[in-house]
RNA sequence: GCGAGAGUGGCGGAACUGGCAGACGCGCUGGACUUAGGAUCCAGUGGGGAAACCUGUGGGGGUUCAAAUCCCCCCUCUCGCACCA
């Protein structure tokens, strides 16, 4: 009699179907208004992960639920194929990484499919193809030519046994991944992105990113890390040379005892002549663990007051931030006072606290909050913000320094000794230097014809004959640069590349006239993805946008208007991994719940941006729901394929039971909540739950004449409308079994009147002293004069009240009604 | 250390601008149907109490007719940054 749910006999039907129909094909209808709804592209590691499957299930709905609402929605899909794992598969086991890329892209897209996500794959971008990344190589010579890239000294961790440059998490505990060999650092010429020079743009925009969430704003905020100070110049004692400091708080100059020069500064060979000293200190440099200094014998003078002051080298001074040299001021500043505790220097107090009590003749520790300047020569008695102003004038003013601001955003350094990644497009030719390869000659392809040993650095290194070429400029023999390009190149314009029609995309053509599909999709009007990206690679992405409108590709500065950062998929209290052992694997959960269910359960057990605990308990009860909507369609088959509702008019459906108007009243409630928690910050999870209910109002409904077998099919079908996004496969069977037309996809999102999502009656809350004592039923709409009446007439309010006065009386409109008594009278 | 966020039943989580705490789901208890039930359906389910009722949103104080929600203090946990001068 009744056919049961059976996921493996709907799913791929209508999987098929959809991509026969080719449904999710990106619309070129110009009159609507677009959507960019876009999660971040996975890296093809092999197969995805139960984090995959919650990004793409809340991306997924949100795409097809602005499909419904009429948009014109760009949902597209890539591969974040370039990157160290593929290299490693190919030392570990031998295959070329192409190959391994490519054969786990087809298995991972086939599980993307078996997902029922509405992807336009027409517009597929793999980074690993050279269609992809010779637009990398051709935005690197746009931006030598405007100065936006160049070559420095870096350092790169080196294991001295393989004879190799490691990626950082290559280094386990300072040691190589292969060898176990210590790693150290190795000086290299290296390619850098100067995105230090958007920095005040990137922070400045930042107050306009109001569709991010605050705490991913303020990671970015923080890490370019601008701050205002100074620029001082302290002369060394008996020398013409001099040390510039960099301070923000020049209000506390006249409390400087010390100052320190960083290992690596220039002047730090000439400040010490034993180099073997000076030696220890650069080994330890940068090591958080441990402050050391080294009392150079000179000293340098304040310029304020002219004081002498000892000047040390300290391993704690960095000299990629601010000049490499500070003046140390132990009172206020903690640090400081540590080492000066340690090495026996003066501290002396220039700040004291609004309330002097609070500091003791003996400092415990640094006092580092604002006050009033003492002991400061002619800026004693001001508050610290004040002098601050003052003093940088005063240094202006004498040529003592000038203002500066600082940024702690570096340059981002390019350059990866690796293989699986875009070649850097310049060759080094003897005579000429160092010549980029002319743009008629890209793509720089990868050679495929490598060896994979995992030792003597990359493999491009022995591909001779794509070393050997010939320099551009002068016809000579050159040598090509072996290095490639750090893999966030290839997503930080990603989503660009997708706006371009299917297969072509065209940055030239784009530059000599303007694409019009490039202007019109972006931004990306959502963006979905996991918070461990919330500071590099959305902002290299801001960075590019930005290049390319500077280029005059695009007329877009921030790449993406909404941000969704979605939790962590958590097991047994920890985030699933296979090294604990917690990792649930989608294809089984596919195979024996199916697609829907997993959907369901990832979008109905926590909100989208809170971590989801995982609960296989959880997501059996997914799929008991989705079997009650199933038994409940055919179980009444037939009545519901017999009703017509053509033209039911469910606000005016005419003579009909209490039960079945109140069945269209709760239906369009449903519609309402749905629409809302899902416009409402995405709230899917309360969003299902509201149609848990509507489906548990339904299922105990009795249809007892015509019109409500017509009341149910409204139901049902605004509830398999309501479903379709997140389950999409069964809404689809059961929106054809009760005799509709496919696509339910189609099909515009329902809508609600208001009038029927009020209560007829309502239940009225009694208050007494603000306890709940009872409850009322009364019409809805009922004058406060009348719900004063019932409810000092109800028995049991008479017998709490008694004797006693009543002082006053709150009603809250359709709620409740709050009655304060005192005392007996 | 700095910055951000969160503490609600046995569990995941609800509660829009202060207005019935615990929606929905899981689990649990009882029942029905069954040869059987780990299927399905029905009922119950914060704690205490036979009940009236009392009590309850990390702890303590406050504002208010009314506080999970607002204010102050404290505790715990999670996440980011971590020598940035």
């Amino acid at each position: 009699m009744e056919e049961r749910y059976d996921h493996k006999k709907v799913e791929p039907d209508w999987q098929k179907y959809w991509s026969e129909k080719n449904l999710y094909r990106t619309g070129s209808e110009k009159s609507l208004e677009k959507f960019y709804c876009l999660e971040m592209f996975p890296y093809p590691s092999g197969k995805i992960h139960m984090g995959h499957v919650r990004n793409y299930a809340i991306g997924d709905v949100i795409a097809r639920y602005k499909r419904m609402r009429g948009y014109n929605v760009l949902h597209p899909m890539g591969w974040d194929a370039f990157g160290l794992p593929a290299e490693n598969a190919a030392i570990k086991h031998g295959v070329h990484p192409s190959k391994w890329t490519y054969e786990n892209i087809a298995y991972m897209k086939g599980q993307l499919d078996k997902l029922g996500l509405s992807y336009d794959w027409d517009r597929e971008v793999t980074t690993c193809s050279p269609e992809y990344y010779r637009w990398n190589q051709w935005f690197f010579l746009k931006m030598l030519e405007k100065d936006l890239a160049y070559r420095k000294s870096s350092y790169v961790n080196w294991c001295p046994s393989c004879a190799t440059v490691l990626a950082n998490e290559q280094v386990i505990d300072t040691k190589c991944w292969r060898c176990d060999s210590i790693v150290v650092q190795k000086e290299l010429d290296q390619w850098f992105l100067r995105i230090s020079h958007y920095a005040e743009e990137l922070l400045q925009a930042c107050d306009e990113l109001t569709g991010w969430p605050e705490k991913v704003v303020l990671m970015q905020k923080n890490w370019i890390g601008k701050s205002y100070g100074v620029e001082v110049d302290f002369r060394i004692d008996g020398t013409h040379d001099s040390i510039r400091i960099f301070t923000t708080r020049q209000d506390t100059l006249f409390g400087a005892t010390f100052l320190c020069v960083s290992p690596n500064h220039p002047l730090s060979g000439k400040l010490i002549a034993d180099k073997n000293e000076l030696q220890k200190v650069t080994a330890q440099y940068g090591k958080a663990d441990e402050k050391i200094g080294l009392f150079t014998g000179r000293y340098c003078i304040n310029p304020l007051n002219n004081e002498k002051i000892p000047v040390y080298i300290a391993n704690f001074v960095l000299m990629e931030y601010g000049t490499g040299a500070i003046m140390s001021v132990p009172a206020h500043d903690q640090r400081d006072f540590d080492f000066a505790k340690k090495y026996g220097l003066p501290i002396r107090v220039v700040i004291s606290p609004p309330d002097p009590g609070t500091m003791s003749a003996e400092l415990s520790r640094a006092y580092e909050d604002e006050g009033t300047l003492v002991d400061s020569g002619q800026f004693s008695g001001l508050a610290s913000d004040v002098a601050r102003e003052e003093i940088a004038r005063f240094i202006e003013d004498n040529g003592m320094g000038k203002k500066v601001v600082n940024y702690k955003l570096r340059d981002w350094g390019i350059s990866r000794q690796r293989y699986w990644g875009t070649p850097i497009p310049v060759v080094y030719c003897d005579k000429c230097g160092i010549m980029p390869v002319p743009e008629k000659d890209l793509p720089v392809i990868l050679p495929e014809d490598v060896k994979f040993t995992g030792t003597g650095g990359s493999p491009l290194l022995e591909a001779a004959s794509f070393v050997h070429t010939v320099c551009p400029s002068c016809n000579g023999k050159a040598r090509r640069e072996t290095d490639t390009m750090d893999t966030f190149v290839d997503s930080s314009w990603y989503f660009i590349a997708y706006c371009f029609g299917k297969g072509k995309i065209d940055f030239v053509s784009a530059l000599k006239t303007r694409n019009a599909e490039l202007d019109s999709w972006m931004p990306v009007d959502q963006y979905i993805g996991g918070v461990e990206h919330a500071v590099l690679h959305l902002l290299y992405s801001r960075f590019f946008t930005r290049v390319l409108r500077d280029i005059g590709i695009i007329n877009t500065s921030e790449p993406f208007r909404n941000l969704l950062t979605q939790g962590m998929v958590i097991k047994d209290g920890a985030k699933m991994s296979k090294s604990k052992g917690n990792v649930v694997d989608p294809d089984y959960l596919i195979d024996k719940y199916g697609s829907d269910t997993s959907r369901l359960f990832s979008l109905f057990a926590a909100p989208p941006e809170k971590d989801l605990d995982w609960s296989d308990k959880g997501v059996e009860g997914a799929y008991r729901f989705l079997n009650r909507i199933w038994n409940l369609v055919y179980r009444n088959l037939d009545r519901l394929k017999a009703a017509d509702i053509k033209s039911f008019d469910s606000r005016n459906p005419g003579n009909i039971s209490d039960a079945g108007r109140n069945l269209l009243k709760k239906t369009h409630q449903t519609v309402k909540k749905v629409t809302n928690d899902i416009e409402r910050e995405y709230h899917f999870n309360t969003a299902i739950a509201a149609l848990m209910e509507l489906v548990n109002e339904m299922t105990g409904f009795e249809a007892s004449d015509v019109r409500d077998w017509q009341a149910l099919k409204f139901s049902v079908e605004n509830t398999l409308l309501l479903l379709s996004p997140f389950t999409p496969h069964i809404t689809e069977e059961l929106w054809i079994s009760i005799g509709n037309e496919s696509s339910i996809a189609e099909k515009a999102w329902p809508s609600w009147d208001e009038d029927m999502t009020k209560k007829d009656e309502i239940e009225l809350v009694i208050q007494i002293n603000g306890k709940l004592r009872g409850k009322l039923m009364m019409p809805a709409g009922i004058p406060d004069e009348k719900v004063k009446e019932l409810a000092l007439n109800d028995i049991k309010t008479r017998g709490i009240i008694g004797r006693k006065v009543i002082k006053k009386i709150i009603v809250v409109k359709g709620k409740l009604i709050n009655i304060v008594i005192g005392e007996h009278k």
